[in-house]
DNA sequence: CACCAACGTTGGTGAAGCCAACGTTTCGAA
DNA sequence: TTCGAAACGTTGGCTTCACCAACGTTGGTG
């Protein structure tokens, strides 16, 4: 009858898979937000995000270098197709695959939701100082690499 | 700006939420697969937590105390009743409420995973010294609570 | 040539997180 | 004391993200 918040059972909250979860939750809350004044969602994002980085590619590719299953890929790319973002092209050298273009539109749209990324960062990581930013990165970096070649 | 990008795009890889989201994955995927072994999720581990550690309430705070909406404890309260690990119980003071309390056999789930819990956890960070993982914990401590009183 | 691999596509599954609405019950204020 | 607001449990639905199986087409190899 107390419950002046008391948030989660202690047993989870020094959890570290458990902290993982809420920050990056709260994270993904944050990205979204973002991402929804641009009416677009994560995968539109990473999708645009590769094609500047590394120019067109195949669905294929794209969804390999994103970590986006291919029938994912494939709703998304209709989708910045649908926008005039990006193009999809058979390619000539084999007719298997689509190649993925950004249009002038896609590479704007792109830069505006690194902008936004870029702002959702700082306010997700207010608190810290540049130095703790770092190395959260780098411990992060290192898990994520170290369970990386599943 | 190039940057030969064999995984992800260079512009995700070091940013912070993408980070997040990647390891918080990783995380997820260990802790549900420890999890299946007993047959249950993780809304299911939270509750049961929750009980463990400050005894019975009522759907709508076990709700509060785990972050799960009230309509979503419903279902795993019924999963939890189903299984015996739970009792469903009308509050004799406030007939609004239902009062769930653990039964011996829900105990026992309980101790079993948070056993499983523990040993994702070491699983999971495996890469890093006893002090890497207080600094991440801690880290991420301050970002949670940071963000918390949303 | 036959076979297998890769590709794009369709359709479906599941966990997790949310929101709206309803009937019941409780509580506080007019 | 009556009346309205609030809390509760419940149903049903929605969205994002992550997977998986299957199919027809196309490419490369034994």
């Amino acid at each position: 009858m107390d419950a002046t918040a008391p948030q989660s059972p202690a047993g989870l909250r020094t959890t570290p898979s458990w902290l993982l979860n809420q920050v990056a939750t709260h994270a993904g809350r944050l990205i979204s937000a973002g991402f929804a004044t641009h009416d677009l969602r994560g995968y539109h994002y990473r999708l645009l995000a590769a094609l500047t980085e590394s120019g067109p590619a195949s669905q294929a590719d794209l969804g390999r270098r994103c970590g986006i299953d291919r029938s994912d890929v494939v709703a998304a790319v209709n989708d910045l197709a649908g926008r005039g973002l990006v193009v999809r092209a058979p390619d000539p050298d084999d007719r298997r695959r689509n190649v993925i273009s950004l249009t002038e539109a896609g590479a704007d749209e792109a830069h505006r939701m690194a902008d936004t990324v870029v702002r959702v960062q700082d306010d997700l990581l207010a608190p810290l100082t540049s130095a703790e930013r770092d190395q959260l990165t780098r411990l992060l970096t290192r898990l994520l690499e170290h369970h990386g070649g599943h």
